[in-house]
DNA sequence: ATTTGCCTACCTACTAGTAGGAAGATAAAC
DNA sequence: GTTTATCTTCCTACTAGTAGGTAGGCAAAT
């Protein structure tokens, strides 16, 4: 019987913290080697190139924060629940240090320097990002839930930077509650307010 | 007569660029020696370590940004003009590409691979910027211009983390006017609505 | 005479990536 | 059911190039 996750799993996983933690210029082939017991030659057999192995990384990222936003449209009552679970998602992976950070956000700030295949998958994980909280937005407003001062494509642009600026001051003042404390104010300011 | 700049201040002004760019792993000696046409050991010459150079250059940043903060403070009429300069700046400055993002907000995002002098530097730009946000919003408030539905401190915090999330987006998605787009409502927001 | 600013030449450690082979599993051919 | 060929995964050993950093010298300025 197999392990549950394979060795490309293994090496997908601690990639990817090594990312949150500093970035496509802040690991190497020889930091994955050595945290999970594996020669660099090894890792290369699994992704022949860096921008390969990053990029499948994204790929995967992408399709589980796609999965996970689509359940949470899904199973969650309303569109303020909704906003509500995803930054509590978050806020328990920054209080919990399990992903601290979020893999695009990190690569996108350094988007001039990225291999041109995976600064396109950044951009399309902002789009689908804004894309989702647009829906939910639109959704809410729709249901006299909400209401918008601007349109909801401009206020999920406000909402998703509010977020992704909260997680780099929780990360800059080494303060997890920061974050929520970012945040909820700006999902209550949404709501209807008579 | 001496140039205008020192070597030493090119050498800065160079790596400051190439920070933003990439972030503290994202540029090497070798970098700037190509850049302004000088031998690396030259550079180390200037600043013996990395680490040290880093550090000159984010104090000297700080040193910079408060003193325009200060001058915008003691220059421009009302709390919500200052805000809205200081947005423009910024503005300006992806816009023309001449310092698409803020020295220290790059830095934090890297923040658990930084040298601790540094780290301690970028906390200290994180403080005395959101300093600078909470003492606009309350002196605005005192004048009956701004209406805050939080303490000025939170307010701070949350306008901030929207500035440096908006440099993200506008980044990520290569367009400039985002970052106004996202930021020009969060401080309209702020102002009394009576 | 010492300091400043830059140089050539070098060091060790590490970077991504390659060549080629050993061990084990898989599966078809006999 | 054993043999044979193939595939997968990992290995050792290596490459060329780059990382940050050092030693020591030279010329001009102070």
């Amino acid at each position: 019987m197999k392990s549950i996750t394979s060795t490309s799993e293994k090496i997908l996983d601690i990639a990817q913290s090594l990312i949150v933690a500093g970035g496509y210029n802040g690991f190497s082939y020889a930091d994955i080697s050595a945290a999970i017991g594996i020669r660099k030659a090894s890792i290369h057999h699994h992704f022949p190139t860096k921008a390969e192995l990053v990029s499948v990384l994204v790929d995967r990222y992408r399709q589980q924060a796609e999965a996970g936003l689509k359940s949470l449209r899904e199973g969650v009552s309303s569109p303020a629940e909704q906003l509500r679970a995803y930054v509590s998602y978050w806020h328990s992976c920054i209080r919990d240090a399990s992903l601290p950070f979020c893999v695009c956000a990190m690569l996108a700030s350094e988007m001039q320097m990225l291999p041109e295949e995976v600064a396109s998958q950044v951009r399309g994980h902002f789009h689908s990002l804004a894309g989702w909280l647009r829906s939910v937005l639109q959704d809410g407003t729709e249901n006299g839930l909400f209401q918008l001062d601007k349109r909801p494509e401009e206020e999920a642009q406000m909402l998703m930077a509010s977020i992704h600026g909260a997680m780099l001051s929780a990360r800059a003042f080494g303060d997890p509650e920061l974050f929520i404390a970012i945040v909820a104010p700006q999902i209550a300011r949404l709501q209807a307010r008579d």
